[in-house]
This record gives structure tokens, C-alpha cells and sequence, in this order.
DNA sequence: CTGAAAGCGCTTACAG
DNA sequence: CTGAAAGCGCTTACAG
């Protein structure tokens, strides 16, 4: 008895026990419309019998794809697990699952060290296509991922500092006259922008570009919280907004860029017992976990992420078929820090 | 030329330019010790300059293997990349950065409904071993995991609910004993557990144990916040402690099975004006980011995040080698919400 | 130290 | 509707 060995069972092991050819087998498992009911349920009997399933790494081969997307998830070095953004993780979460919902397996990488990087994925047989997102500040990996674009190939940046390579990205501007419109409405006077514009996160600047709109739309000034650099968006921020409030502030109302960077802020005008949402109002972006329940709870403006995910692996994989959506749609959640 | 054709160059297009056999490009290219330096320097120059990668399909096809480690996330039916809980994707990096320190791609894959269930990654020539991680609540999903058991496989559970299969946890007895002596030594009298300890949640009922212990050692009774279900681990403790509030509550402190809940209890308390940590002090597991930024600050205990991906991935190789480390060592972060 | 040859387990033209 | 044969691109005994 063949099938009674200890190797693994092949498609000629299925085709003896079912008594068709390897080629009926092959056809069967495949769904091929053209095999007959009759000897499709003998190949699935026999297939179920032994515990036949069909190896991949052959029918990939063979069939020269691969059904498979890598994501890659860039860190900041020395980040381990716990310190990895959350926004980053969700982000995979959505793309991992749009990814499932159209048939793909996903092989993700976190990199965060130069001797790390690696982007060669189509190359090496391993996916047809690369999801790229994570931390925009290192610089170097989003340097490499650059360099990769001379080749043909498949990728798609989520925070992409590049503007000429393919991205996804939420709508940024409607997210940042969202904020002043919120703000303005609980009637704050003056609200501030916290975040780094001139930095190679674009998505920051295109919020501040959004902020201006409506605070101008309003009849009022734009301002800026000076930034300050820190090993975390947290301490960024609170750094930020810590030396501000030294030079005397002069705002009612902070719009951060991110909600890292507000809960950091946050932190900075409860040491100096600043009062939120009483005498300075604050709103963020992402809408992270850790937003609902700070005290007072964030107001935060954030991607659909279900759309994210989705949005990625279509711009993958519809890229010649006309102008994919690359705007993830914003909602902003009301919460205690703008309830004045 | 045929190293301008369109087509992905392959190992003979190297052996070809670099004046040598396809063996001996596979061999210089696979880092073997017996190919001569100037051999070696002369295929990976000719593999540059074509842009060669080694197919993997091919490669893993006659290796036998596959360099890769499959992960399944656990989710709740209807759960969103939103939605799952923090600590899943925290636990999801950490394996994937320990495999990927031991030289393993990872596969990852999200699976809530019933349909998506799959396990069968060795057969599949897809992965070499599997790491299944996520919530315990989804009992279906454990039970398919344990039906595929019956065949040889090599599969690691973190937080499996059942006790015979191979799995790595958090030193759970010892959270139990840490939080109770962390409460007493911050003068409460009376601290109750909140949390299923007769789930399928193995976990929970460990860390009640170590719960159980350390009260008794200090002469007290141990005491339970009747659970109440709940779409999420927030809203089955608040619901919880909502409920237990209303029949008099009695007692003056709760260690949480988990953070989730922690942080729903903390609402349900604040909801009907409980001070804490003044008249109720509160203390979890898991240190979720969003356990820093509640107010009060959440006490918590948690297990290594980078030693809880190491261990899962040794013990999924190290298997034959005498008992691999299955308990991954806890410690308590305190923080404002017992800091009475 | 290097090469010629076989073969990993599939899928897919090509016939019939 | 089904089968015989070729071949996907590697690695690895087996020779030399």
C-alpha cells in the first residue's frame, strides 16, 4: 500500500487510489469546469482519504504565481513588539484581511535595521505584489524602498515621504479643516497646529495644508507649535508642547498631527495643570486605543480601516485599470478633550 | 543577449555569464564552503549584474523545506483590524521578529469565521510549522486547531484552552501572587478577581490561582466579580462591575483578568462616581498601550513581549529537545490606579 | 573544487 | 471529458 507510507502523499498517489491520471487530479482539486461531477467526487474522496493537499510550492512553480502579498512593516530601529505604533498594526490587520477576502496569503516582515531591509519579494518567488507602511521617520528604510522603484514591480506605500511613488493615504486636508470645523464649533477662537510640516511625512503637512484651509475659510491666522524631536511621537509631542507653554503658549485649542503625539501633549498640560478641555481644547488623528481612554478622552480623526486594507490591495493589483482610489475617507470622533 | 529578454533571469543565465555550471551557481549563491573565493566573487557578480534572485518556489520544491512559519491570529466573528485586541498584535510582531532573527519568513493569517478556518500550512508546502495565537473567546476556532492535532504537525498555542496541546504562556500564577501582594502593600484590605475562571481561558483561571494563593497566604478570602458577557473584554467588565456595583459591590480593590476588562471596569466605576484608586483600587494584565493613557493610570502586570515570540518560536523547534520553556516571566508596571 | 543529470510535485498545452 | 508528456527553476547525490 503506497498510501500507507510516511512521505507525504502526492497528486499520483490521488490519481492511483481514484483511477484517473495526475492530470484529472490536477483538474479536479483546481475546480476545473470541464472534469465531470462524477470524477471530480472520486478525486475529492480519494484526495480526503489519504489526506492529500496539494503542494504549493509545486503549483506555484509551475503556474509562475504565487498567490501571496508581503507586507512589509517599517520600524524605527531598536523598536521591539510592544513599542510598535498601534495605527501600524491596524493598518496591517486591514491589509492582511483585504488581502484574505481576495484570496491572497500575506508574508509580513517588520524592518527596522538597514541589514534588514529587504524588498525583493517578486524577485524571489515569494509574492506578486508588496504592501509597504509603518513609521515614516526612518529614513533610510524608506530610502531603500525607493531605490527598489527602478525595477518593474508591484508596491504600494501607505505614508509613503515620496509623493511619485504609488501611495494610499487618508484625505488629510478634509481631516484637518474637520478639526478646525469641530473646534471652531465648540468655540475655541484659536486653534494651534502641533506637528512637523517641513518633515518627510507629507501626510503631516497635507493636514496642516487642510488645517490652514478652514482656519483661513474662517478669517483666522494658521499657527504652529514649534516641534522638538524625541525617540517617540509622545514624547515629541509632549516635548513640543512643554517648551510652548514656557514661551507663554498662546493658543486655545491644539490640532496634532497625530494621536501619539496629542496624548503626549496631553501628558505635558497636565504636569503644568493646564486644564483640557477648559482652557485648551485638543484633537488628534488615528483614533489609537489608547485615545478612548485617556482623561479627558481624545478627540481623534481617523481612516476607515477596513477601507485602508482594502484600498492598498486594490491600488496593488488595479494598477493599470484607470485611477485607483488612493484617498481613504476621514471621520473625526468627538470626545471630552474638545467638550468645552 | 539573453540576459536582455524580459523574462526573470534564472540560475543558468548566471551559470552562463559567469563562465560556470548551474551547480556551481547554486552552490556559491547558497554560501557552501566548498566553492574557491574567485569562483564565488565571479557568480554573484554575474547574479548582480543580471538582477538574479534564487526562485524560492523552486528552491523550497527540492530543499524539502519552506523558510517559513505560518501565524494564525484568532479574531472575533465580525471583528474589524480595529477591533482585535492590542495584545494579539503585540504577541503578532513578537513572533514575527523572533522568527525572523532565526531566519524564518512569516505567514500570517486572520481567521474569525468558521468558513476561513485553515491549518493545513506543512501539507501545503506553505510553512514548516504554525504559531496560533489570539482570543480564547472563539471556542469554534479552538476546536478545529485541536481537531487537526491528530495528524503530526508541528503547531505551538499561545493562550490554548486546552491544556494537552503544546503552548507557551505568560507565568500566570505568578501574576495572580504579584498583583494581590502589590495591593496589600499599598494598604488595600480586600482585593477581589474579576474574570471568567471558568472559561475555556485557561489563563484567567491561573492567574486567579496565584490570585487564590497569595490571599490565603496573607490570611484572606479570596472573592469574585460575577462575570457578565459582553461583544468585547471592555464591555464584559463593565458590564461586570456595573452589575456587581449595583448588589453592594464589597471590596476595596479588583485585579482584572485582563487589561480590557480593567479598563471597562474603570469606566463602569468612574460612571457611577467610584474613586479610584481612593475607594477602589484597580490593577489588570496584558499593559496595553491604552493601560499608560487611562486616568488613573492603569496598574498592570504583563509578560515580556519579546520573550513571549522567542519562546513560541523554540519551543515549535526545539520540540525534541528535552522540555523547551513554556511560561513566559511576568512583571507589574505600577501606576496610578492603586497608587493610593 | 566543479559538472552532468536526475528529480522535487505540480499544471498545462497538446492529443484524442 | 481525460491522458501522456513536458517543463517550471532550483538542489543534490554521484562522478571526476
Amino acid at each position: 500500500m503506497s498510501e500507507r507510507m510516511k512521505r507525504r502523499p502526492t497528486s499520483i498517489d490521488v490519481a492511483e487510489r481514484a483511477g484517473v491520471s495526475q492530470s484529472t487530479v490536477s483538474r479536479a482539486l483546481a475546480g476545473s469546469e470541464v472534469i465531470t461531477e462524477a470524477t471530480r467526487a472520486r478525486v475529492l474522496r480519494a484526495a480526503e482519504e489519504i489526506g492529500y493537499f496539494v503542494d504549493e510550492r509545486a503549483a506555484r512553480l509551475r503556474r509562475g504565481s504565487t498567490g501571496t502579498l508581503a507586507v512589509v512593516v517599517i520600524c524605527r530601529p531598536g523598536e521591539s513588539a510592544a513599542d510598535i505604533n498601534p495605527f501600524s498594526y491596524m493598518l496591517l490587520g486591514s491589509v492582511c484581511l483585504a488581502a484574505s477576502e481576495r484570496g491572497f496569503e500575506t508574508l509580513v516582515s517588520f524592518q527596522a535595521r538597514e541589514e534588514q531591509f529587504f524588498g525583493h519579494y517578486e524577485e524571489r518567488g515569494w509574492a506578486d505584489g508588496l504592501v509597504v507602511i509603518g513609521t515614516t521617520t526612518n529614513r533610510a528604510a524608506w530610502d531603500y524602498f525607493r531605490g527598489l522603484e527602478k525595477a518593474e514591480r508591484r508596491v504600494v506605500y501607505w505614508g509613503s515621504p515620496f509623493d511619485d511613488l504609488e501611495w494610499v493615504r487618508s484625505d488629510n486636508r478634509a481631516a484637518g479643516r474637520l478639526a478646525v470645523e469641530h473646534l471652531l464649533a465648540q468655540g475655541y477662537r484659536a486653534p494651534c497646529f502641533l506637528g512637523a510640516i517641513d518633515s518627510p511625512q507629507h501626510q503631516f503637512a497635507e493636514r496642516y495644508e487642510g488645517y490652514c484651509e478652514a482656519m483661513r475659510a474662517a478669517g483666522l491666522e494658521p499657527c504652529l507649535v514649534p516641534t522638538r524631536d524625541g525617540a517617540t511621537r509622545e514624547e515629541e509631542g509632549a516635548a513640543a508642547v512643554g517648551a510652548w507653554l514656557d514661551q507663554g503658549g498662546g493658543a486655545d485649542a491644539i490640532f496634532a498631527a497625530c494621536d501619539a503625539m496629542a496624548l503626549g501633549a496631553l501628558e505635558a498640560l497636565k504636569h503644568r495643570g493646564v486644564a483640557v478641555p477648559g482652557e485648551i481644547g485638543l484633537a488628534g488623528f488615528d483614533d489609537l486605543p489608547a485615545a478612548r481612554f485617556a482623561q479627558p478622552g481624545l478627540t481623534t480623526i481617523a481612516p476607515d480601516p477596513a477601507a485602508a486594507g482594502s484600498l492598498l490591495v486594490d491600488a496593488l493589483f488595479n494598477a493599470g485599470e484607470g485611477a485607483p482610489l488612493r484617498r481613504v475617507s476621514v471621520s473625526l470622533t468627538p470626545r471630552g478633550s474638545t467638550a468645552r
